[in-house]
Order: structure tokens, then C-alpha cells, then sequence
DNA sequence: CATGAATGAGGGTTCATTCAT
DNA sequence: TATGAATGAACCCTCATTCAT
């Protein structure tokens, strides 16, 4: 709480004034870093549901980008090392974002035409194998600070699309990329 | 450093007998919980050079393996919780085996036979396709308490695999099945 | 304080606009809930100098009444538990509430007649005999959450007067009831 | 807290060596200031059924001894200035102490031969009548600070228990003095 | 080798008080 | 007259570490 105020700059007392508690700050943060993000998962999960491997791409996409924002990581940070001290906040995090994604992932599978495009079988796999490299990705780099990172993470999101794609690589144009 | 003496069965100051500090405490967990399966990386890695393919299948079995083993997880989330409090517990991971294991699958990767083998061509993406997917399943089950673990971490395994074995998957035999 | 800014309908700011400090703000309430009592207990005093026997029943039924007043108690027990932190407030109330009690209680215990009325002897006793009943029973009911009070304070006056009438116990109209 | 460790010459800290919290302090507290007391008086209404009179002077006595002591009136001062903000403390007071003496002096007040010996009706009001005047005594001195304290507190009880005693006032030993 | 009592810094939180607006 | 944002000291409690025994 100090360093959130130091960073803020202002008292320690005063974070108090604009949340409850430790638990409602940390809330107040998956809302404001994380719960957009979800947003933009669900809303592609409906939009795209006639072509489920361009919709995996852009969950892909969407993770990566939020995974390149530090705060995104910083939540997740919180979330693992305080589960001892505040549960609270630990089983916030999992119900808010961890099972919710899991959901939107594995309903992304669902279409009869996917089995055309994808081959990995078993969906509820999917949020792993898709999310879990760039989740491995931006715990190396923003938490452990190692410094091994991609400058360009769409390399990593490539990687990781591949395999879905049976062997008709698409290379040139994978994944639209973005005009940062 | 009060739970890791009660489960030892000795007293808070004795655990300073023989540890000088909790840094120390963690390094030694490390050694003893997390290098033995850095050894067998290294083993397979060395071992395994004239077939990629099955080489990087190995080392996703040991990785499963080891993330199925709840202490494995739990040095993993000291490091990335203490980060805060303790730098160099994190630093320690950081450098002993997160660095360790890209360094390795990276070198599993570099035999010029593999292009024939795998068709992901960026190798430092290599370590995440492989471990993210069972990092991601190990940090939901046993930081995050998410309940929808695998029961078999095979499946999971599988699904990640497969992205390599370019559209010919060898369901039957894919990874040799652990006699649970 | 803020509950009294709550209460009072403004800022908390604003209460430092009409006291001072939270000192002051208890010597206002004393002023306001409990001095009245006192001034009638002056009054009493006074005017009843003349049948001291009257003059403690009526004594007593003003504390009953006064005790009645959740206000009454809460300002005393702040007095009471402010101690460490205000010690101010605490003296406030002893020198302009407690002692000035004493005070009156005894005055009204010395007429010469009054031997003849009242058999306990020891005047300084007076007012706890008096008070000290009433108080009891406040401080359980208002502060100590006892659900054993009475419906009817009444009867217990009547019991803490009975010992001053020398056994020729006026029951039907010891004390003047009220209708409630 | 921190007066706690003070007063006993530790370090705030390890106060929590002994107890687990503020409110398991002011249990235990209670426990060896207060509930000798209490036992006290349960033993003596017990062994005391064929004279309620004696009985209750009895307790009045003990009563008195106990208001004598600084630190059983600190107890029931932390009682009533906790309440806001430790309900638990209160609560275990209201129940542990409070309400037991209400009990205990009830009891007292049950034999058929008491109306032979006692002229007060109103049996609940017993406790206040006979507690009352000593509790506001030990309030007054020990919480307020009133200068005006016995020196002699046989007095006041002699004051409460005449009473009771319907007019033969044995004042020449209404209760047995202590040799103090 | 082992204890257990003790410490002191820091954690999250509350609250009386201040001040620019 | 009134606000509301802000402070800073104090509060209860935890925990890595030390040390006499």
C-alpha cells in the first residue's frame, strides 16, 4: 500500500479515501488493467464464432497485447504472491479472469466447422496451449525480469498459431498485424 | 520460515542451524526441489541431440511431470511472490532455472535435422510452446486453486505436441504413457 | 468525528468549523445532554432544602430519567473510555459533571432535619447509594449491551429509596410516576 | 498494545508471544483479574442459601475488595471504552462477568426466608442495589479520578446494606472488617 | 544440535486534524 | 459557511532474524 501511494504521490492514509481496503484496491486494479481486456475477449468470442481459428488468432492477439502491458502482469503477480495473506484477492483474480477466460477460450472451440480447421482435439486444452506461452512469456519478462524477451511478440503468437493451422502456414499473413 | 519449521518438526531458530537465511532456505529448495528435473533436462537434451522430435517430447513429459508436483509449483510462486520483499530469491530463480531452461530447449533445438522434423522455425519461442501450456495448467491448479485441472496431464501434453508434428499425429504413441 | 459530521447531516471538515477540537466538541455535549441534569439537580438542591427526603427522591428520579437517555450514557462513557487518548475529556467530566454531583447530593444531605428522615449516616455514601444503582444499571444496558434492563425503571428506585425510609415504605406513592 | 509490552518491559512484539490478540489478552485478563472474583461469589451464594442477609453482605464485601483493586476497574473500563472498535471484548465482559454477577446475586435473592430478613422486593433489582453504589465508587476514583474516594470503603458498604436491614442497623458489626 | 524468548522493522488500517478552494 | 482531499501519528499485528541457554 505504501508504494501505491508513494507512486500516487500521496500519503499512505490517503489510498484509503479512494478504496476500502488492500482487496478493494487490488479489485479496483483487475477492473481498471484486466477486466477490459476480457471485454475484448468475450466480445470476439461472439463476433467470430463462424470462423473459430481466425477468432483464436485474435484472442492470441489480445493476450499478447495485454500481456506486453506491465500493470496486466503486475495483477497477476499480486494475485499469485498474495494468496496467502489475502485469499480475498487470489480468489478474485481466479474467478474475474482466470475461469472466465477459460470459458471464453474453450466456447471459441465449440463450432462443428473448427474440426476443419484445428486439429488439436481436446478443448479444454485449448486456453492453455493458446494462452500459456504468452502467459510464460510475460511472467519471464515482467516478473522474474529476465531478459531473453521478444521484441516483436508476434514471433511468439506465430509460434504458437501453427499448430493449429495443419500445416497450411499462412505465413505472410498470419495474424494482422497492428499499426502501433 | 515459521511453516517450514513446523513441518520439520524443529523450532523456528534451529531452521537458522542450517540455513543462514530465507534466501538461503529457498536456494536449497531449489536444489532440491526444481535442479533434479533441470539435471534431467540437461540429460535428455545432451542425449537426445540426433532426434529433436522426440527430445522436446521428453522434456514436455519431465515438465509435466514436475509441475504435477505441488512443492515444484510452490518454489515457483515464492519467486515470482517474493519478489517485492526478497529480490534475490527471484533472482535466484530467475538465473538457476528459468534462464537454465531456455538455454536448454533452445539447444535441443539447433541440430540442422530438426527443419524436417518441426516445423515452428523461431527457436527462442521454442521454451514457451512447450513449458507455457503446462505452466499455465500448473499456476491455475496450485496457486490459483482453478478446479478445472486435467486429471490427465497426458491430454494436455498431447495437444501441445502435436503443433510439431505437422499434421501426421501418432495419436497411439505420441509420448510414452506413465504407468500411474 | 465523522459520525458526528454524518449525523449532523456536513463535512467533516465542517465540524471544526463550530468546535474547535474534539475536546470541545465533548464539553458541548456535556453542556448540551448533561448539564441540564445537572441544573436540575441544582435547582432541586436548592429548593428543597426544607424535606431532605424529598429532595434525594427527587434527585433520584431525575438520574433515572437522565439515564434513560442513551445520550446521557454514551457522553459518559466516552468519558470513561477516552481516558488515554483525551485525558482532557475525561477531566472535563469529572470536574463539571461527577464531582459537582457529589456535591449537590451531599449539600442536599445536610440539614439537621434530615437525621430524622433518613437513617444512613455517612453523608459522602449518599450519592453513590443514590446514583450508583441508576448508574449500574445504565452502563449495562447502554454500553454493556445487557439485555436484563427494566421495562420499568421505577421499580428499581423504589428499591435503591426503600433503605432511606426506615422501614414506613410509602409504596403507593413513593416517587411521583411518569406517563410514559 | 504498546503500553502492554511497556509495563511488562518487552518489545510491542512479543506481547504476541503470549497472546494472539488484543482481545485474547483482555480475555485472559479478565480470566485471572475479574473471575477469582466472580468464583468468590458463586461460591459464597452456594454455601450461603440459609442466610440470603448475610450472604449479601457478603458479597457486597467481596464487591468492594474487588473495586479496591485499580486493575479490576482497568478491566471493565477497557469494556466500556472498546466497544466500538473490539465488540468481541465487550461482549465477553457482558457475558462472563456481567451478566454471571446479575445471576449469581439473583440467586442470592431466591430463599422464602429472605423476605423474613430483606424488605427490597424487586429481586432483579438486588444487584444493581447492592453493586451499584460500589461500581460508581470505583469509577469514580479509579476511571475519573474523583479525589473524593474512602479511605474507609466499609462505609459505603454499610451505607448500601442498611438498607436492608429494616431498621436494627447492628452497626457494630454489620460485616466483619478486614484487617487489611 | 536445539530451543524459545525476544526483537524491530514493516504491514494494513483508522482517525483527529488541516487547508486550499 | 462549507467541502473534501490530504496528512501523519498511532493502532493491531506479522515475520525474518538473533541470542542466551
Amino acid at each position: 500500500m505504501e508504494d501505491v501511494a508513494r507512486a500516487a504521490g500521496i500519503s499512505k492514509g490517503a489510498v484509503y479515501l479512494y478504496f476500502d481496503s488492500k482487496a478493494a484496491l487490488f479489485k479496483a486494479l483487475v477492473e481498471s488493467r484486466v477486466s477490459p481486456l476480457r471485454e475484448n475477449f468475450e466480445r470476439l468470442a461472439v463476433a467470430g464464432a463462424s470462423d473459430p481459428m481466425g477468432t483464436l488468432k485474435s484472442l492470441a492477439l489480445i493476450a499478447a497485447r495485454g500481456f506486453s502491458n506491465p500493470d496486466v502482469v503486475a495483477v497477476m503477480r499480486l494475485a499469485i504472491g498474495l494468496s496467502d495473506r489475502f485469499p480475498e484477492i487470489t480468489n478474485y483474480y481466479r474467478e474475474h479472469v482466470v475461469e472466465r477466460m477459460h470459458s471464453i477460450v474453450e466456447v471459441s472451440s465449440q463450432p462443428p466447422s473448427i474440426e476443419a480447421q484445428i486439429r488439436v482435439v481436446d478443448k479444454p486444452a485449448m486456453t492453455r496451449v493458446i494462452i500459456g506461452p504468452l502467459l510464460f512469456e510475460a511472467l519471464s519478462v515482467h516478473s522474474l525480469k529476465v531478459d531473453r524477451g521478444f521484441e516483436d511478440p508476434q514471433k511468439l503468437i506465430d509460434a504458437t498459431l501453427i499448430s493449429f493451422s495443419g500445416g497450411r502456414v499462412p505465413r505472410a499473413n498470419l495474424v494482422r498485424r497492428t499499426k502501433a
